[in-house]
DNA sequence: GAAGCTATTTCAATCGATTGCAGCCTTCTT
DNA sequence: AAGAAGGCTGCAATCGATTGAAATAGCTTC
């Protein structure tokens, strides 16, 4: 039985001696076929597992029931926590989903891009890679009125929806807990300049340090942002003649690495030094001691850029305005940090 | 310009005034072209952009260029190496991946598999979920022609290319190393019994005491996968008349827990007790005293079940034999185990 | 000048499914 | 008994691209 691979409207038509329109309009309910018709071709689709070409329809209706992810690494807890929140709810919204990741190259962006343009993807969502400093893959994705979402890594140079975290502010909230538990003198471990991420969190630091009126000091802030990195710069930090007393860093990889020298300096966490990552991952749960962190809400950024997508395809090319939603971050605090000394 | 929307070959063919087939054979290069049609017409695509319609080339040539994997968790650093590994093969291969995440439910692998099938994808990658007994959606798949590869979680029950880890050598080796460091009451957090990767984990910590002449001690098994509930476990077992002197979990998770909670009770790890996790994930690193572990190379299962599933495409159907290939894991020895004392 | 060649181009069918319209067959009406 | 109406079914075009076959134009040759 059904040796001849996948079976077609016209291998229906073809058993039963009836034209494939006959059966195509049975098979949707069309009033204008007799009922015993329609029985025999639904029994028939039945026994012979008929399963509609998603292709054909495709190409007929023009609408392919995909959307395309662009997403710089797979491999990060934050990103797998986001493509499970769009994966969730395009599944249930009858979408599929391909995904392309950059490895934070534009040349891989640029041809992830054009690649779901091809296959016809009815939407984009998408987290700038690292190097991305040209948009005009997404201009012309635009241009040919595919809706977009770009959620975290995202430009100001498009006109698009957008989905950030509040990383300045999540930042701030961690260094004024920091200053608020007793810490003066600050570090800061932080990405590479010109990623907004980044830079928005380096300037939540610098204006929680000034609104408290503490200077900001650039001998305390690093570029600086993996464990590896982490494991020297803290060393040269506590080996200053005024060591600081805090470390506030871009990632959570980075405090690990910042807690894992401080152990081994016998530095005491958090009574000496207290430490303050950045993401809530998985691993800011199994330090020792276990550390305090911004949460970023991976999972519902994933949700927010996804809905915002499905709500832009269902307005059909409606001129919605664009929308930039700002996910709240949170401050988790467990052990890496003191309790709170100062009331006000 | 570019008003229209997307250019396809008849608006090229409208614009230079010749036949729809005449621009497609010139955009290909057929020799029957002249030159200068050829120049026109490949001037004008550029001009216009135009880009060749992917789904109306995969419904003529019954080719998708795209494959399915059905995975449980993206959420998990094995998995999205895992994906990792298979993104970067299938792109340099020229596939897209349509990814479907089944969150451990057996109808959603259901269902993700048929809604694969419908979109026509060349070939499916996938790892069962905890929940799948049976099989009757991926035999239809096969029996469609489908190649399929399954790893990490596979069936003996279909027949089809396979990639796993070895399991129950990577769990002997750490048994092994535990008992050649002088411990000799080794514990063992397990994974829930049925499950293929936890059953033989447990094996191989099974074998490695016996062949060591050690007695398997049921009081030292618990069914615990978990952080939290290792946290619990580990303080039952070590309030022990006789506590165990080292601990073997089935996943680096589960060890953090126990890390943790042997800390908090000030037993010094690895002096008192060692500690062997399973996967080398991000965070084996991370914990105090850094977390031995075994490797699982998700990465390069990845790779392999890609290539297992390339091959298998290129063979066009020819009757290759099935390969169950088996990725070595590796003993990663950090700080929560003794150095080897026992040499011979 | 008609037949033959060659170089180009167009026609038409195809992939699988959908759908407005035409057409056929019944049956009812007058 | 002829014509109208209604119920079903089939025809053909369509989506975008490809490709073998057919057609056309231009040119040579005797």
């Amino acid at each position: 039985m059904m040796a001849k691979g996948v079976v077609t409207i016209k291998d229906l038509a073809d058993e039963l001696g009836i034209a494939p329109s006959t059966v195509s309009k049975a098979l949707r309910n069309n009033p204008a076929i007799s009922e015993e018709t329609r029985k025999k071709v639904n029994d028939l689709a039945r026994r012979m597992n008929y399963k509609p070409n998603a292709i054909a329809l495709s190409l007929r209706s023009n609408r392919t029931k995909t959307l395309g992810l662009v997403i710089p690494e797979i491999v990060h807890h934050f990103f797998s926590l986001v493509i499970a929140g769009i994966e969730d709810l395009a599944y249930d919204a009858g979408y599929n989903m391909i995904i392309f990741q950059t490895n934070e190259s534009y040349n891989r962006e640029v041809i992830g891009v054009q690649t779901l343009l091809a296959s016809r993807v009815e939407g984009i969502l998408i987290s700038l890679s690292k190097e991305t400093r040209n948009y005009d893959h997404l201009r012309n994705a635009l241009d040919q009125g595919i809706p977009m979402v770009m959620f975290d890594r995202v430009t100001s140079d498009l006109e698009t929806d957008k989905v950030t975290v509040d990383d300045y502010h999540g930042a701030y909230m961690a260094v004024n807990h920091l200053i608020r538990t007793g810490c003066r003198r600050i570090s800061h471990l932080s990405g590479p300049p010109g990623l907004p991420i980044a830079d928005l969190r380096r300037m939540g630091y610098s204006d929680a340090l000034r609104d408290n009126n503490l200077e900001v000091n650039r001998d305390l802030i690093m570029y600086c942002d993996n464990f590896k990195q982490a494991r020297i710069r803290t060393k040269q930090l506590m080996n200053m003649t005024q060591p600081p007393d805090a470390f506030f860093t871009v990632n959570d990889l980075t405090a690990t690495g910042v807690i894992k020298s401080l152990l081994e300096l016998a530095i005491p966490i958090p009574q000496q030094v207290s430490v303050i990552g950045f993401s809530n991952d998985e691993l800011s749960q199994v330090t020792h001691p276990a550390l305090s962190t911004v949460d970023q809400h991976g999972y519902q950024i994933g949700q927010a850029s996804i809905q915002l997508l499905l709500d832009r395809l269902m307005a059909q090319g409606a001129a919605l305005p664009f929308i930039h939603h700002v996910i709240k971050s949170e401050l988790i605090l467990r052990d890496s940090t003191r309790i709170s000394i100062l009331s006000e």
